[in-house]
DNA sequence: TAGATTGTTAATCGATTAACAATC
DNA sequence: TAGATTGTTAATCGATTAACAATC
């Protein structure tokens, strides 16, 4: 609706979750205010680049005494939509969807986990994290009964694509996909892959040793 | 040793791992050849920006003809460090550790999981993924009985500092780190972390609809 | 040879850092 | 007021895209 601040850059968008948890951190604390100084060295970024990534968004400080935390989270929070709730499931419950199930922190995000689905007849109806396995093929119809904000791919990466395609033609409105494939989606996707991550720090280590 | 490619850029480096597993696939396939328009389309990249990071670390292609796959692939994954074998520790066995400890993909990326640690007693001694998980305290003995490559950290943010200075101290060459905290170290160290990608998302679901 | 596609240079774009006037 | 620290402009740096001569 509003296009306030119109577009945040998305290197400082991939910045604000991190802003977002050392905020929370000092206001739990009871801190009130910091200097972008202080902020940006606790946080591992140069104060003139927590400063550009701020203005972005907003007018935050105060020449001579820094930011007011708590006014700094709410903003963030609200750009990151924590003062909404969100609805999520997953499909594929291996390992790493049962670990996902029972991250601790989605709470914290205002993120409910609301259903789970496998095909594997085997784990169907059992429970994890609170919430049942139900059958892929039940998909379609719980979507309609209950609307799906997020939708977690830990599927194999054969059936990423037509789980994805599921949860787009359901109304889901964003998709976190763990298994290593580009889904091809008009919904906003964020891809994390565990192969890829390690690669990368074994092509850092293998380089040092290499020298 | 050698400095021959000296410096690929870390963008670059972010997508190595992406070009090895379409090019893994494409030799899997069996086929022998392919043009940067035809991969670049394939794995969602621009034919130049393909180009572009390739012929950072070297001239694999054929004028008219396009790149022979084979050859390309052995040069990333030697870059990459996949001709060589490395040994993995996970500490924190929750149900992220527990996860990763059972990710079905290390073999193929020459991993090997050599040992879980845990604080828990009542998790001490039980196995996971084959792997029998020990007290932390045996960390420091079980590092001079075999050396330990990369040192993954699924602890809560509040232990993983004093970890990670365990495993640099242990001699690990390099960390990948699940909790969400800064790591003092000197070692290389790659960050994951689930709230961080979630909220990127949320930011991105958020900001679709608000518009 | 003609057609295709690379390697590479130049142009563009975006992100980071530095610097400092504005101001609490 | 004097000191501190912001908001913002300008300078730098790096990454992406476009274009095309080189060449298989």
């Amino acid at each position: 609706m509003s296009d306030e601040g119109s577009a945040i850059s998305p290197k400082t968008i991939s910045r604000l979750p991190i802003y977002w948890r050392y905020l929370k951190e000092l206001d739990d604390f009871g801190i009130e205010r910091i200097s972008s100084q202080e902020l940006a060295k606790r946080i591992g970024v140069t104060p003139s680049q927590l400063r550009q990534d701020l203005n972005q968004f907003g007018q935050f400080g105060q020449h001579g005494y820094g930011y007011p935390i708590s006014e700094l989270l709410i903003s963030i929070s609200r750009l990151l939509g924590l003062n909404k709730s969100w609805r999520m499931i997953i499909v594929g419950v291996g390992n790493l969807g049962k670990a996902i199930a029972s991250y601790p922190n989605f709470g914290k995000r205002n993120i409910k986990l609301t259903a789970l689905f496998d095909v594997d007849p085997g784990k169907v109806g059992t429970v994890v994290a609170g919430v049942k396995i139900r059958n892929i093929s039940e998909m379609p119809s719980f979507f309609k009964e209950q609307p799906v904000d997020i939708g977690t791919i830990c599927t194999t990466p054969e059936a990423a694509q037509a789980v994805a395609e599921m949860m787009e033609a359901g109304g889901a409105l964003g998709i976190w996909n763990f298994a290593p494939v580009k889904l091809k989606t008009s919904l906003p996707v964020k891809h994390l892959h565990l192969g890829d991550s390690i690669l990368e720090l074994l092509y850092c280590i293998n380089r040092r040793n290499e020298e």
